[in-house]
DNA sequence: TTGTACGCGTTATCAC
DNA sequence: GTGATAACGCGTACAA
């Protein structure tokens, strides 16, 4: 592998004209001409360690993620290395499976990486991410959920949960069922069920409401207690499309005379299109996200003041 | 942030002693007491690209993936994710979205970065990829496909389609439809079929052909052209488990009267298990093959010898 | 326009 | 056991 001493060798120049070659362009046209070709020819690249040695910076992003195999995790991943990609930035993954400590090295990790930025999809922000957050001076940015004291791209999840509760009402659904998660997930455990209620009170409908995880597993146990007891409602609704597609597999497996229930998710996984009958979702625009919270990373990377928080919207996606 | 020479200043040693505190550990007792302090107190982290510089060795992994939301891939970068943390190298990912172009530029854009291997997840391997494997000195494994000259993890597929032949020969099914896709893709296209065809000719039987792609959409469309003019088979197989999910799909909105077609995919996709009824599929050890890729590259690295092709078994999971 | 010399932070070599 | 020094490859004042 070559060196730019090895090409100024060859062409006859120094090290500093290949390198204004490289950087400014400010040589003569001769020249030029020459180290095109030189270079063209051995095909030289620069080194990049040593470029981000003596730049102070290294055109990396960090992004972790809690899980790999998630609708939401890969979409927001894909717009975040679009951007990434236009930017050029090269994309570093750490994926935490969900595991706090992990979460809290990775951001160490990053740190001593000397990435320019990292993306941190959290399902929880602690006081010690805040703590080592501000010790490491990167930039960080939050997308899924909100905190006030970071930057941070979120969902318009009580919008969510109040689009469905208002288009349950006006379809004349008076019987609802409502499975919602820990409220420690303040953008799940909390908005969206306070969005919901909200929509449906406008119809003076109270939502039976029961507590499960966001484990698929897990949820079909606990759908299944659930719904063995008390088997009918006019509509489901899952705070998850995991937690929706349990409901599904139990009604389809317990109702066979189909007593039509309705059932809604959140999310817009594409899963509960290939179910049958298909089930309805909140479309949540995972890449669009991403895609904002890298262009957010890079303004406040180019010290560019921006807004801390940054809401994208929902669409409703019902299947009448 | 610090660097090893205000580490040495403020210890009263030269960097030297500091270095080789990090390193080889051979210091004086008292010095390292010194050094364990103050280290901890400024939280020194030694410059990486510093040491890249230097060793000529980076410690990063580049993964090259075909696309993100999808269970296969997912699954073995979990693997190959698991080894990077063992053996101390970083991951850096880099998804081509099924373009063959940005799969090339991703093999030079990690040349460049000069990630110490790449772990390439390809659909297809082309005269063009082994040209650039061959110019850039950095160990290349491939994982899901195979090829005569290159270093690479692939599954049991045909195997995977015979012992699905077998089964459903043992199981008196008669009269079995295949859905496959192009043989341009060696794994799939080919070998699962072989597989099935020799399995079921133990039972002499012959299954009816048909060729769909990959996308869950138009495997849809396919099938549904396709059942519609032949309704009924005992067994219906398709070469992935999208394109059994769309099976599915189909036969559970047109045939209320559940006349029980057997429903077959390969890949051990969970979804297969969420669909009601749930589909049969064979499991393939997605995270195992990457581990183990994951370790032959770190061999390859490491200059040691080691096997070209190393195949991975799959295992049935048959729903009766 | 071009070349010289130095520094980015680390480690290996060699004296002491 | 310790310290001075050179080298990894690059960019940039500064001088020519």
């Amino acid at each position: 592998m070559k060196n730019i001493a090895d090409i100024a060798k060859i062409a006859g120049v120094s090290k500093s004209t290949v390198s204004r070659y490289l950087n400014n362009g400010s040589v003569s046209v001769k020249t030029k001409q020459k180290l095109d070709k030189i270079i063209q020819e051995n095909d030289y690249q620069p080194n990049q360690f040593a470029q981000s040695l003596r730049a102070h910076r290294t055109n990396m992003i960090g992004a972790i993620i809690p899980r790999m195999n998630s609708y939401a995790v890969d979409e927001t991943v894909k717009g975040v290395k679009t951007i990434c990609d236009e930017l050029n930035y090269s994309l570093l993954l750490n994926y935490t499976n969900l595991n706090v400590e992990k979460e809290l090295e990775a951001l160490e990790t990053f740190y001593r990486s000397k990435v320019d930025g990292i993306v941190l999809m959290a399902t929880e922000i602690t006081e010690r991410h805040l703590t080592i957050i501000n010790k490491i001076q990167v930039p960080v940015i939050i997308v899924g959920q909100e905190h006030e004291q970071l930057h941070c791209v979120i969902h318009n999840d009580f919008h969510a949960g109040y689009v469905v509760g208002q288009a349950l009402g006006k379809s004349q659904y008076k019987n609802v069922k409502f499975f919602g998660v820990t409220e420690s997930d303040i953008a799940v455990g909390i908005d969206r069920k306070s969005g919901l209620i909200a929509g449906l009170r406008e119809y003076s409908i109270e939502p039976s409401i029961s507590l499960t995880s966001f484990n698929y597993q897990e949820a079909l146990f606990d759908v299944t207690e659930e719904l063995e007891t008390q088997p009918h409602f006019d509509a489901i609704v899952g705070a998850t499309d995991s937690i929706a597609l349990a409901v599904h597999k139990y009604t389809s497996e317990h109702h066979k005379k189909v007593d039509k229930q309705f059932i809604v998710g959140f999310g817009g996984n594409p899963v509960t299109e290939i179910v049958s009958p298909s089930i309805s979702t909140v479309i949540y625009h995972f890449e669009y996200a991403g895609e904002v919270a890298m262009n957010q990373l890079n303004q406040m990377i180019m010290q560019q003041a921006i807004e801390k928080r940054l809401t994208i919207d929902v669409t409703l996606a019902f299947k009448y």
